[in-house]
RNA sequence: GGCGGCGUAGCCAAGUGGUAAGGCAGAGGUCUGCAAAACCUUUAUUCAUCGGUUCGAUUCCGAUCGCCGCCUCCA
């Protein structure tokens, strides 16, 4: 049975939907103003995971991810590129879905943009605004807080002590009270995109158009919103508050929250060269898979350290595993089955699942693989081993990889031309070896080393991979 | 000032009131013409420090030190 560690009540708490087989899920998604760097994308890959195993439980999933295409960063961004927004915002958000892709995330059912919801946000701001939690200064529109007597349970936060030791921001829209947020922003100087509303020319504030989005797909109730640990406050307070003073009904069942990732144990930034993005690292030579195994390597409520270092540890790891599917495909030559590995798969199934219903503890997880390697390994190696034990563990991987999502990309089918090619030169330089021609041989070898084939000389014969 | 998290082997880390998962690196081995690759074996009397509770604590409580995050845009 599947717990998750709600931020709501901050207990573990057994998950179950609040429709039948149907889970609905939002997570808020990239402003689209710039690249998305791997702490952006740690969160992401949380929430494919999670949404991956409730598709292993066998739950339907309704998942919904917003993009953010006007924010105060992306006017920026447009204004000084001399770009229209959408010109501008097209093509971030096209970036973010190639990374997503090199990540093996998969796509939401529906990724809404903000800007083409203002008439709901208008709408939620109506509904808002005729049960008294609205207030309007020049042509903006704000929340009032005080009008909510249960705004700050998600947080924790107590606003009164909050105050004497916070910087509390510069009022830049003559709030009436400095926690009040911004629902509707007037049109400051030309050039900034603008809708038409009731108050006014003006553009939504960011935490409006997750309510209106969110409640738009998935209804005013729904089962899981996900998001960065950054986001609990203010973004995902002043949602729940938006949400449940326009319905009067309780927003979110379950608040997933993922930890931050750092970089050499600082956190990430410009400034101090410890800055990734996706394309970055691949562009390195760093595996999208590897990324995406060390993303989740660790449970997404700790935080995350990242090194170079650690990704290519990472990358050996990946690729003993990856090996290991490749014997496992090779080395079943007699029918039948054997109980030391019908009892490992057994053990991995147990402790995958183990892991992953206690709150998506992917470590466990992981380590559950890596234990089903070794023992089928050793099976392998005692002779052990019979084609319906093959079978059984090639399964077994793939429902595990339909959740971790490491291990897929490799299938794809290498070019025929090649394969015959390969095979040909391995012909050859075991001819040579056969006629103690080293020399030759090592020729060979070296040869398809430098175009990334590696030769593996094995009891059963030459066998090679692509690296 | 308020709120929260963390400190486990060289590194990344999981974990539990009953005696430390997994990965990387290291060491040893199998295989090989030699290699490489692959595979196997192995690596913490100990879980920041000091007290307390307990038959027993890394795990619970308290204190101390150190690190990180939120309270402002942020995954």
């Amino acid at each position: 049975m599947l717990k998750l560690k709600n931020t709501l009540t901050r207990k573990l708490e057994e998950f179950k939907p609040l429709d039948g087989n149907v889970v609905r899920m939002y997570a808020c998604g990239p402003t689209v103003y710039d690249f998305g760097h791997i702490g952006n994308f740690r969160t992401f890959v949380a929430v494919d995971v999670l949404r991956r195993y409730l598709k292993y439980l066998g739950y339907q999933v309704q998942y919904v991810m917003n993009i953010t295409d006007v924010e105060d960063k992306i006017i920026h961004g447009m204004l000084e590129q001399g770009k229209e927004l959408k010109e501008y915002t097209s093509f971030f958000t096209e970036a973010f879905l190639e990374d997503c892709r090199a990540l093996n995330i998969e796509l939401p059912e529906l990724m809404p943009r903000a800007t083409d919801h203002i008439p709901e946000m208008i709408e939620l701001m109506d509904r808002l605004s005729k049960s008294g939690h609205t207030y309007q200064v020049g042509e903006s529109l704000y929340f009032s807080i005080a009008s909510m007597p249960t705004y700050g349970r998600l947080s924790g936060l107590k606003i009164e002590g909050n105050i004497a030791g916070a910087r509390v921001d510069v009022d830049e829209y003559d709030k009436a009270d400095a926690r009040d947020f911004v629902l509707w922003k007037a049109k400051k100087e030309s050039g900034e995109p603008s809708w038409a509303s009731p108050f006014g020319e003006g553009r939504p504030g960011w935490h409006l158009e997750c309510s209106a989005m969110s409640m738009k797909y998935l209804g005013e109730s729904f089962d899981i919103h996900c998001g960065g640990v950054d986001l609990i406050f203010p973004h995902h307070e002043n949602e729940i508050a938006q949400s449940e003073g326009a319905t009067g009904k309780p927003f979110v069942r379950f608040w997933i929250h993922s930890e931050f990732l750092l970089v050499d144990g600082e956190k990430m930034s410009k400034s101090k060269g410890n800055f990734y993005t996706v394309r970055d690292l691949i562009k390195k030579g760093h595996s999208p898979a590897a990324i995406r195994y060390l993303l989740l390597s660790v449970p997404y409520r700790t935080q995350l350290n990242f090194t170079t270092e650690g990704l290519k540890g990472i990358e050996t790891a990946l690729e003993s595993i990856r090996n290991f599917r490749r014997r496992v495909k090779e080395s079943a030559n007699k029918p039948g089955s054997h109980k030391r590995v019908q009892d490992a798969i057994e053990r991995t199934r147990t402790g995958f699942e183990a892991g992953m219903n206690d709150d998506l503890n992917t470590s466990n997880a992981l380590a559950a693989l890596h234990e089903l390697r070794r023992d089928v390994n050793v099976a392998i190696d005692n002779g052990e081993f019979g084609m319906d034990d093959s079978a059984a563990v090639l399964d077994l991987l793939r429902n595990v990889d339909s959740v971790l999502g490491i291990l897929s990309s490799e299938d794809e089918a290498i070019d025929p031309g090649l394969v015959e090619e390969v095979k040909a030169k391995i012909d050859q330089r075991n001819n040579a070896r056969r006629n103690r021609d080293f020399k030759e041989a090592d020729r060979i070898r070296n040869e398809l080393a430098e175009r990334g084939i590696l030769l593996e000389d094995t009891p059963q014969g030459t066998k090679w991979k692509k690296k």
